[in-house]
RNA sequence: GGAGGCUUAGCUCAGCUGGUUCAGAGCAUCUGCCUUACAAGCAGAGGGUCACUGGUUCGAAUCCAGUAGCCUCCA
């Protein structure tokens, strides 16, 4: 049977996923075995998968098939976050194609199209993950919007009401007007936009005295705002009370423009003198910075803005006008005043909804909040006990930072799609907190107010709020807190995810789990960085740098893709992708193929392998052994590049370039049995140890006929992870020689341009005591060599070399450039000495000899007289030329 | 404005608590090869004042301070 010259990722990527849902291998149920669980990060329904999905998802399979290899009982938990605001925004905009106004339809008709788009979308993401060979028990896909889940969520909100966590207050939100709703900081673009400067002038009231005496002060103060429009709501202007410009205004009051309201003037430092004229109108209502100036200085509160962006009647004045065409008019009217002293042109961040592209009016609204400082310390706790580690560690500081000033979280949001907070009203706008209608009933009376006109909030939670619960609500650990699944995959061992969501999610996390299980939600948070492209720019839909994942993986094939993201991403760096990786994913991939069709051509023969075969099989099997240490070494560091790195490595030089070429027999020679047996183990090891990184290449070859036949269930996926048997440190030195005597002929044959099918002469000038013998088949077989012979002088008139502490001579038919070869011999003993000098310096000065380690010391004898002997060499060499 | 991080080869990055011939890896580059597993390949080679300045030390890519540039988070 003939088998393609290239591996075709097509052919097998589908049926092999498929084989392994058949088998159930992703499924996992407690039993005896040590679990190893990972709760994937839920992305939104909304989502498709984009490249940091990828990279996320990749990570956590790696991790997860190598635990399963490893004999865990491993459990991926999938699953997907409602995404309260992206998901009501979707919605909504569906329904405005189908010509239904979100306000024109009752929140329950709302729910209703909102769970139809999410039946219709929402798993799109996970079937997307399923190309990508995620091995997650589907059986045990949750959403954190499903019954069970937003149970939770409510039963959770009433807990931390009743501890006292939970409560109301007024706060300056993100309003965009367009879509009348609030939008989280998240969700507001920050963009730089031309505007205007307005110099307002504003009439100072004076006193009757001063009126009288000094009739020549200026009567009005001038005030630069970019907002015109909203002076009606201004309720002081403020000054700083170190500028000397203003003193005279301490105290008084001025007149706000055509509305004529008198407001007093403040004195903050906040003020800054230099910019504008220093003067600044204070609009509590519209403004996050006036808000708090105003709550300082006790100041009233107007608010002139409807929800929609209009002037409402406390403006006095164009009531019912859209706020900027309002700008425009009001202008229009100070100048017509003679109150418009001057407009600048000015750049400014402007904040836009993300949605509906509307700029952000910061609106005061009352909002539901949980008080963070409590609850926070235990979280901040697990991290700097390193009871939760963070890898890389350099995210502790942020942290820490973060846990130590955390703010109070806003948990109210203004919309439909979400569970709604479980608080109720009555006629009098008393409220009390409580599960159902029923219950909240029995609480007014209890409190003896009114139960007429009892409707619930409308606020729903924000999304995190659930999605904090996530470990232990996907194991129903609100539902049965002593149930088999929460009692053994709680808490899970490692999480992956982005650092920028380490406050708003992880820290969330742990928040819930020391408070409703008393134990971190998970042992390692492994963050991953951001996937930029090689110009380093965020990957970004509006940028249009993103690659589509599916169509990376049609192109290279999964595995090629898989290692083409894990190749450049050490943990929590930003990846700087480039399709070059996974071009290198893919022929590494073809590499393989290509080795299996070699070992699989061959015919055997009955004898046995030669004494250089035999110790090429010891050989591999100390380098084997050598790499598996140094794979489990960088996962446990989870530096899972690096891990791939090494096995990548070891299939590509090792097993095909030195193992494989030694190996192979003659064209159309059979191979000796034995040594074909102890090969095709060596490639089932080196599939086992690849496969978390390239399942599907690895399950499609472990089938092969050339590994006999196998059972229904004997996978790769499954198979024993590999482990590290002795290591023979000297025979992986002496071979390193050989390789290098190997490297070292070769080079001669390229700098002298002679056919690597030219047969040459060998001589060895052995000085220590590696036995050549052993290895003389394998160097003659890789270098061409023709006669060996061993010499206890140096050979005139050859190229010579030295690997290790030996020497080398090789004959060669043209005459050596002795002119050339006494060049590159100076050369090298200029740099030995000047080596020597330097080892010799450290030898010679007291301080260190007494300073540093005995064995270090040592070591620096031990170069002295590496040095010396190959200067002796070298020395002789030169004088033989 | 506050906090944190980064700067090593053309690119992406290793380099653990200072000390092996320590200046490394992969990719890219250059040279020679279509050698019957693989040109998605083989063999070989070149390439860096470890951002800069100063300090500590017998010894600094590594520790400390300052400078410059870049990035992230929070306001």
């Amino acid at each position: 049977m003939s088998i393609a010259k290239t591996y075709n990722p097509k052919e097998t990527e589908d049926k092999w996923y498929a084989y392994w849902l058949e088998k159930k291998f992703f499924r996992s149920i407690p039993d005896g075995r040590e679990p190893y669980t990972i709760v994937m990060p839920p992305p939104n329904v909304t989502g498709v998968l984009h490249m940091g999905h990828m990279l996320n998802n990749t990570i956590q399979d790696v991790l997860i098939r190598r635990a399963r290899m490893q004999g865990k009982n491993a459990c991926w938990v999938p699953g997907t976050d409602h995404a309260s605001i992206a998901t009501e925004a979707k919605v909504v905009a569906m329904l405005k194609e189908r010509g239904i106004n979100k306000s024109d339809i009752t929140r329950e008709e709302f729910l209703k199209y909102a769970w139809e788009w999410k039946e219709k979308y929402g798993g799109i993401i996970l079937d997307q993950l399923r190309k990508l060979g995620a091995s997650c028990d589907w059986d045990r896909t949750r959403f954190t919007m499903e019954p069970d889940l937003s149970d939770a969520v409510i039963d959770t909100f009433i807990h931390l009401y009743k501890k006292g966590y939970i409560y109301r207050g007024i706060r300056m939100i993100n309003w965009d007007p367009q879509g009348k709703t609030a939008v989280s900081d998240e969700e507001v673009i920050r963009k730089e936009v031309n505007q205007k400067l307005y110099y307002i002038q504003y009439q100072v009231v004076d006193t009757n005295e001063e009126r009288t005496t000094n009739n020549q002060q200026r009567s009005y103060i001038t005030i630069a705002t970019t907002r015109p429009e909203t002076i009606m709501a201004d309720t002081a202007v403020c000054i700083n009370p170190n500028d000397e410009r203003y003193q005279h205004l301490k105290g008084k009051k001025v007149l706000v423009p055509i509305i004529n309201r008198e407001i007093p003037i403040i004195e903050d430092e906040y003020v800054e003198m230099e910019f504008g004229t220093g003067c600044l109108k204070v609009t509590p209502a519209h403004d996050l910075n006036d808000y708090e100036l105003g709550l300082k200085h006790k100041l009233e509160v107007v608010d002139i803005l409807n929800d929609d962006g209009t002037l409402n009647e406390k403006a006095q004045i164009l009531v019912g006008e859209d706020r900027f065409i309002a700008r425009k008019k009001i202008a229009k009217m100070l100048e017509e005043a003679g109150q418009l002293e001057k407009v600048e042109d000015y750049k400014s961040q402007v904040g836009f909804s993300e949605r509906t592209d509307a700029a952000i009016e910061p609106k005061l609204s009352m909002q539901w909040f949980c008080k963070m400082e409590h609850l926070a310390k235990p979280a901040l706790d697990y991290v700097l006990s390193g009871e939760v580690k963070l890898i890389p560690d350099k995210f502790i500081n942020s942290y820490r930072h973060w846990m130590e000033h955390v703010k109070d979280w806003n948990i109210s949001r203004q919309l439909w799609w979400g569970q709604r907070i479980p608080a109720w009203y009555n006629e009098n706008q008393d409220w009390v907190v409580a599960k159902t209608e029923e219950e909240a009933i029995v609480e007014f009376e209890r409190l003896g107010k009114s139960t007429k006109g009892i409707y619930q909030e409308e606020d729903v939670l924000d999304t995190w709020f659930s999605s904090g619960l996530w470990p232990i609500s996907v194991f129903d650990g609100f539902k049965e807190p002593n149930g088999a699944d929460i009692n053994y995959y709680y808490p899970t061992n490692d999480l992956v995810t982005a650092p920028e969501i380490l406050f708003f999610w992880v820290a969330r996390m742990m928040i819930a789990g020391h408070e409703f299980r008393g134990k971190a939600p998970f042992k390692n948070v492994y963050l991953t960085g951001i996937v930029r492209d090689k110009l380093g720019r965020k990957m970004s839909k509006s940028l249009g740098n993103s690659p589509d994942p599916i169509e990376l993986m049609d192109q290279y094939g999964t595995d090629g893709v898989r290692v083409g993201m894990l190749l450049s991403s050490p943990a929590g760096n930003d990846l700087m992708f480039d399709v070059a990786y996974c071009e290198q994913g893919r022929n590494f991939a073809n590499k393989i193929w290509n080795a299996f069709r070699l070992v699989k051509g061959w015919e055997t023969v009955n004898k046995p392998a030669t004494k250089a075969e035999l110790k090429t099989v010891e050989w591999f099997e100390s380098r084997f052994s050598e790499a598996v240490i140094e794979v489990e070494e960088h996962f446990a560091a989870y530096r899972l590049s690096d891990a791939l790195m090494t096995i990548y490595k070891l299939i590509w030089d090792d097993f095909c370039s030195w193992y494989l070429e030694l190996v192979k027999p003659a064209y159309q020679q059979p191979i000796a049995k034995d040594l074909l047996t102890f090969t095709i183990d060596f490639f089932e090891q080196v599939l086992a140890l690849a496969h978390p990184f390239m399942p599907f290449i690895t399950e499609e070859l472990w089938h092969d006929e050339l590994f006999g036949s196998r059972s229904a269930l004997d996978c790769c996926i499954v198979a024993a992870y590999p482990k590290a048997s002795k290591i023979d440190r000297e025979l992986l030195n002496d071979f390193q020689v050989v390789q290098q005597v190997v490297s070292e002929i070769r080079n001669v044959r390229n700098t002298k341009q002679i056919s690597p099918k030219e047969t040459l002469p060998l001589a060895i000038k052995v000085n220590t005591d590696i036995a050549y013998e052993n290895y003389l088949d394998s160097i003659r077989k890789l270098a061409n060599i023709s006669d060996v012979s061993f010499v206890s002088e140096q050979q005139v008139g050859t190229a010579a070399f030295i690997a290790g502490k030996d020497e080398f001579f090789v004959s060669i038919a043209q005459n050596i450039d002795v002119k050339a070869e006494r060049e590159r011999i100076t050369n090298e003993i200029t740099y030995l000495q000047g080596f020597l000098k330097s080892v010799n310096a450290k030898l010679s000065n007291e301080r260190f000899v007494q300073n540093a380690k005995p064995e270090i010391v040592q070591n620096e004898r031990n170069k002295q007289a590496d040095a010396l002997a190959k200067i002796k060499i070298l020395e002789e060499s030169l004088a033989s030329l």
